[in-house]
DNA sequence: ACGTGAATCCTTTTT
DNA sequence: GGATTCACGT
């Protein structure tokens, strides 16, 4: 086992403050990029290297990811196994205290996970209950209200309604938790609230955890919500030592729930706190961090804190207006394929965005300029329709009462069951207060259906009886095997051509998932726990792709993340900021934030990028520029604006690049958006091209001609 | 019950 | 612009 010092030596003097405080009550401020993880991961080895146990520490993260990197980090750093320390996600954590005391927590003991997708679906099928308009009663809405009020820790029972319309919500939210009880199901916002009330009724449970984790670490906590605060609230014990570690200026969810307001008024909450700032970042020039800095000074009610680097100035962050998003996207393209052929490699590079609609055109410039990419964001793995079809085969065999993976499949692949026959059977369920399978059971016992309908139900019936018979003495995988090619689902997949295929061999996949879970322990069934994992852990996102790839994402993907070279992309008025976010200071404050998390991923090359004229949802807009560009001083920027021109080929030869700064006085420069005159249609703009060299053709606007196609070596054009 | 043309809706999404 | 839901026709 390593010594103090040793473990000590590589961090700085905030970094080790942070890792030997002794305080019971610590705050880590810990600024982009300033080394928080090592801390974390740091201060735990000290913990176990000194008398405490290590199944006395309780770490909590907000992703699998990180949890995952936190354990491999302590393991190579001490070379002790993590297992005993309990290390996980909020939600993660709580589906643990949950299946230990599912009896307590009122729930039954094979309950399943379900997510934001089966919820929706679940929800749907509330609001047609009740009887209500789906047109007037959106269920998206539905669902945002339901999972707000359970972020806040509210039951329906605890809920005052002010208005008619809030009182259908209500209804919606009730009818909805009923639904979820008869059925063990549970949503994600109902792990953490189940668990808390869980503590709340049972205090000897509460009193057994208390006493067992003597030091908690939190990370990422300005992005708690008012339940994962309480929850952690209760669990930490006065004696406790309560390490968290987090950045009021990346809270970038507050529209799911997070409060900034947890780690803004901590002091107020936890008496005799410590707080220790983290202000050293080791990603960044200096010119970006100045940039960052400018830009979240902006903000109220601050923490406060300034992020400095040894590190030189760097290159200038380069701003480029185009005029329209498809130059903006055009840019970019070029800039990384000259970066490329000077030896760059794709991964070096980000694209970020506000939101995932601007990622179509600029995939559609990278693939004509051939530069590999991968957009991150899209269905997960598990997420995908075939997978959770096949999934809920093997749910419903264990547990019949599951009605989300019953209606999953009543009909699919098609067995001539459909909306009117549900309609009917879950009619019967509802006022016999069963589930769906045992509503099926009945109505074949009673011959209660139709006679067309009855037969299709009857073979549906038997089918899964058979099908639970049959897998029961198999091993995991070779129950998915046996799902997949005898309940129709191969065969609907084979007819449907190219798509089918690749639904296909994601099952393929999705059983050699199986195969791979199963080695891990051969003994115990792994089926219940696969399902578990599989609800917790959503896979990464993407498919793997070989070799280095440029990365495209949401700004708010790329939190945690850090790249050579970022664009960040959309700097306008109304896209970033959102104008959603325009009425309230408070949703300004955390478009800002977002605009800091996206400067600081840069760790050598800031572009920026905009559009005069952006054409999204189908019409054209004029947005001015981003306030944020306006925010960041004009010292540290270079503007690129006016040096992407269209060269005339006759006088500038066709290798040349567009921005090449040492071009003859004498060629004549076109910019799309330009002015310019023609000998026969007159005047005009120039609204686009394609080509290069000789071939270079422009799209004029003429003003009495309309829209022509030109070759520009031979049009003759003159610049306005 | 199921397949096809129109109406409709658009942030961000760790679990 | 475009995916996704819908209402209608068969």
């Amino acid at each position: 086992m390593i010594k103090q010092p040793e473990l000590l030596a590589t961090l700085n003097q905030a970094q080790q403050d942070a890792v030997i405080a002794a305080e019971p009550r610590l705050l880590v401020l810990a600024g982009a990029g300033s080394g928080k993880t090592r801390v974390l991961v740091h201060r735990i080895a000290l913990l176990l290297q000194q008398q405490c146990h290590p199944h006395e520490i309780l770490a909590v993260t907000f992703t699998n990811k990180a949890a995952h990197e936190m354990r491999q980090r302590i393991e190579t750093l001490t070379g002790v196994s993590t297992r005993p320390l309990w290390i996980g996600t909020f939600h993660g954590l709580a589906f643990r205290f949950l299946r230990h005391h599912h009896e307590a927590a009122r729930l039954p003991e094979g309950f399943q996970i379900i997510d934001a997708d089966d919820q929706l679906r679940l929800i749907k099928q509330v609001i047609k209950a009740l009887s209500l308009d789906e047109k007037r009663w959106p269920p998206k809405q539905a669902q945002n209200y339901i999972n707000h009020q359970k972020d806040e820790g509210l039951r329906p029972q605890h809920i005052q309604t002010l208005s008619l319309i809030e009182d259908t919500w209500l209804r919606v939210y009730s009818y909805y938790e009923e639904q979820c009880q008869r059925t063990g199901l549970v949503d994600f916002a109902e792990l953490l609230l189940r668990s808390h009330e869980l503590w709340l009724h049972r205090p000897d449970i509460l009193a057994q955890y208390q006493q067992r984790f003597r030091h908690i670490l939190v990370d990422e906590f300005q992005d708690t919500n008012t339940v994962q605060y309480a929850w952690l609230k209760m669990l930490c014990h006065p004696q406790c030592s309560l390490t968290l570690v987090g950045d009021d200026d990346q809270s970038v969810y507050g529209w799911r729930g997070a409060k900034v307001e947890n780690i803004q008024n901590f002091n107020q909450h936890f008496e005799h706190t410590r707080v220790i700032r983290l202000e050293q970042n080791y990603r960044s020039t200096s010119t970006i961090l100045k940039a960052a800095n400018a830009v979240i000074d902006k903000n109220q009610g601050r923490l406060g804190k300034t992020l400095w680097t040894d590190q030189g100035d760097g290159e200038a962050i380069q701003v480029f207006c185009g005029f329209n998003e498809t130059e903006e996207a055009r840019f970019i393209a070029s800039t990384l394929r000259s970066q490329l052929s000077k030896g760059a490699s794709p991964a070096d590079f980000a694209l970020l965005y506000r939101s995932n609609a601007q990622s179509r055109v600029l995939e559609e410039a990278l693939i004509r300029e051939q530069i590999p990419y991968r957009i991150y964001g899209g269905l997960r793995f598990f997420e995908r329709a075939e997978i959770k079809t096949a999934l809920a085969y093997l749910r419903l065999s264990i547990n019949r009462n599951d009605d989300s993976s019953f209606q999953r499949i009543i009909n699919t692949p098609p067995r001539g069951i459909g909306a009117k026959t549900l309609e009917s059977l879950a009619d019967s369920a509802h006022q016999q207060q069963r589930s769906l399978w045992q509503a099926l059971g009945d109505a074949l016992e009673q011959q209660a259906l139709k006679g067309r309908a009855l037969g299709a139900l009857q073979a549906f019936y038997d089918h899964i009886n058979q099908l639970d018979t049959h897998i029961y003495p198999l091993t995991l995988s070779k129950k998915l095997e046996h799902i997949i090619e005898n309940s129709g689902l191969l065969g609907l997949y084979q007819l449907e051509g190219e798509v089918g295929q690749g639904r296909i061999d994601n099952l393929r996949e999705l059983v050699s998932a199986c195969e791979q879970f199963e080695e891990v322990d051969e003994d115990i069934d792994a089926t219940a726990q696969f399902l578990d994992h599989v609800s917790l852990e959503m896979g990464e996102r993407g498919s793997q792709t070989d070799g280095p790839v440029v990365n495209l994402m949401t700004m708010h993907a790329a939190k945690g993340l850090e790249f050579p070279v970022v664009f960040l992309t959309g700097f306008e008025e109304g896209l970033f900021p959102s104008h959603n976010a325009k009425e309230s200071p408070s949703q300004l404050e955390e478009e800002r934030r977002l605009c800091y998390v996206g400067i600081t991923r840069a760790r050598k090359q800031l572009y920026i990028t905009r559009a005069d004229s952006r054409r999204l949802y189908g019409s054209e807009n004029h947005n001015p520029p981003s306030r944020f560009l306006k925010e960041i001083p004009p010292s540290l920027i270079v503007n690129r604006q006016e040096t992407l021109s269209i060269s005339r080929p006759s006088l500038y030869s066709a290798s040349t690049s567009r921005n090449n700064s040492t071009s003859p006085a004498s060629d004549t420069l076109f910019a799309l958006g330009q002015g310019i005159t023609h000998p026969k249609f007159g005047e005009g703009v120039i609204l686009n091209y394609e080509g290069q060299g000789a071939n270079t053709r422009v799209q004029v606007n003429f003003k009495r001609a309309g829209s022509k196609w030109l070759v520009l070596q031979y049009a003759r054009l003159e610049a306005l």
